[in-house]
DNA sequence: CAGCATCCCGATGGATACTG
DNA sequence: CAGTATCCATCGGGATGCTG
């Protein structure tokens, strides 16, 4: 999917981003909040398997809950169905149920939700760009590893 | 800890983001892939609970092994040494030995690993701002579930 | 100092079956 | 259609102990 890759930008960094990474590294070990952390329960729902792909699914237009299975690809109901929750716990998606019969619910973006979409991008973007960079690194890495 | 966060920017989404989300959202749940997918495994590197504290920690300056261990807090040596090795492998951190005495390790970013730092670095600004609305929102969400 | 090997537990998440 | 409930396999990752 997604080869959109046109050469290697390596972008960088800039003033807000490099004060948020000193501000970070300055921190120094304390094993204080770390759970916490606001940062860290963000990040983590980036990590998750489904998140992004239902994210993306979502930012061209809201989109039901069976539409939604069928685009994602192989994702179970009960994945779903979680995914979205956390969603929608985090302000990302709004939920609205339709009392028809049989029941339809519409998912969709809120502001929220598609304004995380700029930075996830852009780190899908530099994944695009960089990953046959990487791809290169790893055989490289794990030919002489066999050495 | 980085309390930065001065506001909501609520950032829109640039022209070469929108093209990446579209071309995965057009992608409509192939599941050939997903585990070659390139964009999957950086974001499951970005979501794993340390590589993100090591780069950060890597940024201002390269530094051995201890060090590491003793700045990024209470990581173990297996997830440290794991860690470590997985973003060598990716080409995101050089691993240098000096044959000393006993032996000293330097860690460092490549070009790659610190490009990488921008994007990421993006989406921390991000969550930054953002993650007193979320918290709020969770709030909202749990206490109504109670009902 | 900078690791590697082993054990082990809890969480993630898939498969399946049932419901309003 | 849009979920919920249950069972179960896998895996991340912590603790501990041993080396060159």
């Amino acid at each position: 999917m997604t080869r959109l890759h046109s050469g290697n930008p390596l972008p960088e960094i800039s003033d807000p981003v490099r004060a948020m990474l000193d501000s970070m590294a300055a921190w120094t070990g304390a094993p204080e909040d770390e759970a916490q952390c606001p940062v860290r329960d963000v990040l983590d729902r980036v990590g998750q398997k489904w998140t992004l792909l239902i994210l993306v699914a979502l930012e061209p237009s809201p989109k039901r809950f069976s539409q939604l299975q069928r685009q994602v690809g192989d994702i179970s109901k009960r994945m779903l169905t979680q995914t979205l929750r956390q969603l929608e716990r985090d302000g990302m998606v709004s939920r609205q149920v339709f009392p028809t019969k049989p029941p339809s619910v519409e998912y969709a973006l809120t502001d929220l939700g598609r304004s995380a979409l700029a930075p996830i991008g852009a780190l899908l973007v530099w994944a695009d760009s960089n990953h046959e960079t990487i791809r290169a690194s790893r055989e490289a890495f794990d030919a002489e590893e066999v050495s």
